[in-house]
DNA sequence: TGTAAAAGACCAACCGGTCGGCCTTAGACC
DNA sequence: GGTCTAAGGCCGACCGGTTGGTCTTTTACA
């Protein structure tokens, strides 16, 4: 994954067998290009890794759930996901590069923490966790805890690395049950 | 912070008030200058995390300051490491883009996860931990908790989101306690 | 024949890197 | 001390190549 600033139109067009003309007939610049595949690029996200969470009734299940879809069927699929997770390697490039891109992406971390939280306060109010739990602490620990999973995941390939970096997370998470 | 390929010989004249026949003097390439910095950044780096852990016995202790200083003394800095951990950065940036530099990146990784495993392994014998932790899965997730907490440091300057990592973190280190 | 998509020549700006020459300094010789 | 010469740091014009983007021309289809 070259990201936005190294990935040129001509990569594009040899990519796409697409000319110049043809492109830019599609598209005003390369920035809309972008945003177009920020769009598709979170659809396909949602289809991993929430697959199934609507199966699930409890919140914290849901969350251990998510975390196993990030694991399996996104990051470790690294086919159809090489570079791991793009809104990582794009948020890191772009920010203070591009802050209205950094921006988009930001949002979209915001709205999956917020997901996060919501689930961890319903288990709380489920008692499914403890009531001196930090919600807002375990929600940031778990999200840090999938992006570094996704850097980590860029310099060793091998799924050893995020198994045991998963298998704590989740065996953490355990332990804030009553 | 620009990273290495968007910062131009250019950008370089302009901060150092060097001309390029000055600057191709001192260095052979570009990518000389980015090994310089990135040496030089590796002797910031110790100075600032590694600060106080030899005052320190008790090795599970270590690797708690080790992430208050990561917190306090480096990341918080974002006067003197705006864009947070650099490494960091550069990592995911370099990686399928320049295989030799992301290599040399990898070895300092490489090293901080094994300083870490290595006192949580003391601090297993010396019974500070329990016996059935997974110092290596453990190891992991700190490391991938850093790497996130960087990453998110660079999306949300403000200190609330990394102390809350950090926080988690540590709290639950205390609870692997025997 | 009319219309929209595709094609690619073209542009100015910028990239990393080279190179011949200037200009200060250090040293040797008288 | 005065003078000449050699050395090397420094400069910036210049190079080939690439960038994102524009514009005119050609093509394909209804």
């Amino acid at each position: 994954m070259k990201g936005f600033l190294s990935t040129s139109i001509q990569d594009i067009m040899s990519v796409t067998n697409a000319s110049k003309g043809g492109v830019y007939n599609h598209f005003k610049s390369k920035g809309e290009i972008f945003l177009a595949v920020l769009s598709e690029a979170r659809k396909i996200w949602r289809d991993r890794n929430l697959k199934d969470l609507d199966k699930i009734e409890s919140p914290v299940e849901k969350v251990k759930k998510l975390l196993e879809n990030y694991r399996d069927r996104y990051l470790k699929d690294t086919n159809t996901f090489p570079g791991g997770c793009i809104f990582v390697s794009l948020s890191v490039e772009l920010d203070d590069q591009r802050p209205d891109f950094s921006g988009e992406l930001n949002q979209g971390f915001s709205r999956l923490k917020a997901m996060v939280k919501r689930y961890l306060d319903q288990g709380k109010d489920a008692g499914e966790l403890r009531k001196d739990v930090d919600t807002e602490a375990v929600t940031e620990m778990i999200f840090a805890g999938m992006l570094g999973a996704s850097v980590i995941h860029g310099l060793d390939k091998t799924p050893r690395c995020i198994d045991r970096c998963f298998n704590a997370l989740i065996g953490y998470l355990e332990t804030l049950a009553p």
